[in-house]
DNA sequence: TACACTTGCAACCAATCGGTTTCATAAGCA
DNA sequence: TGCTTATGAAACCGATTGGTTGCAAGTGTA
């Protein structure tokens, strides 16, 4: 299935999940004991989050360590990007209009 | 319901109904004739992006204007700092590995 | 080898989602 | 006053979601 990283952000879960390998790199058992929820339930979560290359694995025995691809992140801030500029033009304006009543002030 | 703002973001739709009243306040009959679903459909998606506050009304008239709340995006920006520190951090760290290596290099 | 542990996958289920059609309401206009 | 236009809400529907239980496979260990 075509994965979606908003998609992928979207539960609260795997946020949490995600805020949690961020951190470190955890293996799917010590992730479940953070949660109320069931290990495979952890283990579904991240199988999306490996779907849309969220996540990097790392075999160790038969363990399985699951940490944060750092870089995959940067796509939302690109998406959010095109609003930065908006909400900074914005708060240009703003503070323009606030020198302009400053000023005006001073001329009194 | 409660309604959570990456939710909303999560459907492909509605980020392009924000991308579109990011630009300029529309009704929803005008939003609905840029997707090839239902005026109802988009309404739906617009009653979301209400309850969360990401989108503000004005009525004109029969018609309702909709234009994005851009100061709500800030909290996927707020979100994001953290991660936006990691990523920061091993981009110094990779620099600083850089530079090690110029440094040698000179010495030579 | 036998057993315990870690994990992923399949099957199932209730709830939610995104879409539709239908209908009600309110505003402009002949 | 009718008629058209703009919109939201309700009822319904198939697909998806997030959860569960059960099971199979692979790894470490006595």
């Amino acid at each position: 299935m075509r994965r979606d990283i908003f998609q992928a952000i979207a539960d609260p879960t795997r946020r949490a999940i995600i805020a949690l390998i961020a951190v470190q790199a955890m293996t799917p058992n010590a992730l479940a004991e953070k949660f109320d929820s069931t290990r495979q339930a952890v283990s579904k979560h991240l199988r999306i989050l490996t779907e849309c290359e969220l996540v990097r694995t790392e075999q160790k025995g038969r363990e399985i360590y699951y940490s944060l691809e750092i870089e995959k992140m940067k796509e939302i801030d690109e998406w959010l990007e095109q609003y930065r500029k908006i909400w900074e033009t914005r708060f240009d304006q703003l503070e323009e209009v606030l020198a302009t009543i400053k000023k005006k002030k001073e001329e009194k």
